[in-house]
RNA sequence: AGGGGAGUGGUGCAAUGGCAGCACAGCAGUCUUUGGAACUGUUGAUCAUGGUUCGAAUCCGUGCUCCCCUGCCA
């Protein structure tokens, strides 16, 4: 594509590269991705990978994948492999453009010899309580080092020194020579360089023991790649002075930083110290906990990589605080595996029926449609016999009105089978309804009637004696708030977690066309909603993830009573 | 309070001085061998106030509300 084509979406960022391209001001595209590598991937990541790499994509430029590795004490290669294969997931790609921030320390420090030499860069030998307590308030200006006007050669020695390893960790900071008084507290002589000598760096091992400050090294990566543009969180809108001011008194390329608004979704937390809390307290299972906005969780869950870029299409980019409802996220997923899961029936609760009439011992096949959004998905064979299971909630003693399914006297359709019709049923010693027994009519094999009379329900159904037991878990929302951060006074949001965000059922009957799927399958369960065969699922004991229910008008016919 | 940013239906995003539109949610209906899907119709919004203008969501003034910033985290 070309910067003039208008088919380009126009989101504020891309009509900005748009504005670049064409004042010459760059005269090519190429962005960033830059992930710290100390946690999982979540679905706000994904909205800003997305940006990053389609936005290049779409002006014919370049991304650079590129992991911000600049503090030892919290990353870990474990969460570099994890994050390239999240990103690659989503559908990312980066070519052989990987790149880490510790690859340019050596340049890095030489830049900060030359700000030392410029005079724009000090050694301060404060305490960290001082460097705080001197930074002053938002209101008051801060009060200058008693060491800001070291001379030039002082400075170049004392950092030599701090990389040499002759201090230890917190004793000094390399700072820049800035505006102490500056509203933007950024401003107040940033920290560039700290004292880390413990634990090692994933990949430097102990060759450095001062380590870059995120403003020190964000922006000069940046700007050593060429990137153009460097799309952050509107978190960073107050770094961008700082950012370009590191490069004007370096004189080196200028990036241009665009800041776009996180994303927030209802009912869920997207920050990796809260998910990490989660995980830590043994609120869920881990990482990738079905339940968790992790890139994991969710394809754990069943989402598709596809269903959560439309997603980020669908929410847009602007700078306005949001929170999106995750009933959009829902409707997406739902609206994907439509068109692509091949449908099943399963029997999650399952009450069975005999069918009196029926010749004891015989099995048919009958042929059931796998998608009907799908032609070419074909169809499959599905076997009836006298003994079947259906849900226990298709059948009612006393239906209530507006009621389709089965009861006394009624008359239903089980799907790609016959109807059947009610004949009486059978309770246990507490009542509970145990076996319905019911005649089927010959004449409506596949589930038309020859004489053209209709029934109001049709039901899913498993052959008793072909039925395949599986585990099926069923996930609602984690928290029973839509912003669970927001909580009362003296709540945290671990109090607002759903009890009832999993539920496991262990008596579910499968059709036999299930039996040997392997984990990460996916389809639809009739009337159900849609399922995907979790890491648990072995052939010996089929394990089925909800993704998400079907949408349930009868659910709502219900409430409404 | 100082600095920065943002205010459009319930939610998210458009409209770039010229008919306030799209999606999700909601409501009503059609169709249906999934109470699914599809299709049709429909309710509902420019933070307030003053100004500029033939004309303002858009430009200007004032006020209000919300978010971010006082790590040797990113």
């Amino acid at each position: 594509m070309t910067p003039e084509d208008t088919t380009i979406s126009t989101d504020f960022i891309r009509e900005a590269v748009k504005e670049d391209l064409a004042s010459g001001r760059y005269n090519y595209v190429r962005t960033r991705l830059p992930p710290e590598p100390n946690g999982y991937l979540h679905i706000g990541h994904a909205k800003a990978f997305l940006i990053d790499y389609l936005v290049a994509k779409d002006f014919g430029g370049e991304l650079n994948l590129r992991f911000d590795d600049t503090n030892p004490a919290k990353e870990e290669t474990e969460f570099v492999e994890a994050i390239k294969e999240d990103a690659h997931w989503l559908g990312i790609e980066w070519g052989d453009r990987e790149f880490y921030a510790s690859d340019y320390f050596d340049d890095l420090y030489d830049w900060a010899v030359r700000l030392i030499k410029a005079g724009k860069a000090y050694v301060d030998d404060q305490t960290p309580e001082e460097v705080s307590r001197n930074r002053g308030t938002l209101t008051e200006p801060g009060v200058n080092s008693p060491y800001r006007e070291r001379s030039v050669e002082e400075n170049l020695n004392l950092l030599e020194r701090m990389k040499n390893g002759e201090f230890p960790d917190g004793s000094r900071i390399l700072r820049a020579k800035i505006d102490m008084a500056s509203g933007n507290i950024n401003l107040r002589d940033p920290a560039m360089y700290r004292i880390i000598h413990e634990p090692p760096h994933h990949r430097t091992g102990t060759t450095w023991c001062i380590y870059p400050m995120y403003d020190w090294s964000h922006g000069q990566n940046d700007s050593m790649e060429k990137i153009t543009h460097s799309f952050c969180d509107v978190g960073y809108e107050a770094h961008r002075p700082l950012y370009e001011w590191f490069l004007e008194q370096l004189g080196e390329f200028m990036p241009r930083q665009i800041e776009f608004a996180r994303l927030n979704l209802s009912y869920t937390v997207l920050s990796k110290r809260f998910l990490r809390r989660m995980v830590d307290e043994g609120l869920v299972s881990g990482w990738d906990d079905p339940r968790m906005p992790t890139l994991r969780g969710m394809r754990r869950r069943g989402y598709t990589p596809e269903a959560i870029g439309e997603f980020i299409e669908k929410i847009g980019i602007a700078k306005n605080y949001n929170m999106v409802d995750i009933a959009l996220l829902e409707a997406t997923v739902r609206s994907d595996l439509n068109i692509r899961a091949e449908r099943r029936m399963v029997v999650l609760n399952p009450l069975k029926v005999v069918i009196t009439n029926y010749p004891e011992g015989h099995t048919e096949l009958l042929e059931a449609v796998n998608n009907p959004e799908d032609e070419s998905a074909g169809t499959r064979q599905v076997p009836f016999s006298r003994e079947l299971y259906i849900e226990r909630e298709d059948f009612r003693e006393d239906p209530p009105r507006k009621y389709f399914r089965l009861g006394p006297d009624r008359e239903v359709r089980l799907r790609y089978g016959y109807f059947i019709k009610y004949e009486h049923h059978i309770n246990d010693e507490n009542g509970e309804v145990i076996e319905v027994h019911c005649t089927y009519d010959p004449e409506t094999r596949g589930g038309y009637a020859p004489d053209g009379r209709r029934v109001k329900g049709t039901l899913h159904w498993v052959s008793a004696q072909h039925a395949v037991d599986a585990e099926v878990r069923l996930y609602d929302r984690l928290f029973t708030i839509e912003n669970p951060l927001n909580s009362e006074e003296g709540k945290d949001f671990t109090d607002y977690i759903n009890p009832d965000s999993l539920q496991i059922l262990t008596e579910c009957k499968a059709e036999p066309a299930l039996t040997d799927v392997q984990p990460g399958y996916r389809c639809q369960f009739e009337r159900r909603g849609y399922f995907c065969a979790d890491i648990d699922s072995t052939a010996d004991a089929l394990v089925f993830n909800r993704t998400i229910a079907l949408r349930d008008t009868w659910a709502k016919i219900r409430k409404g009573n």
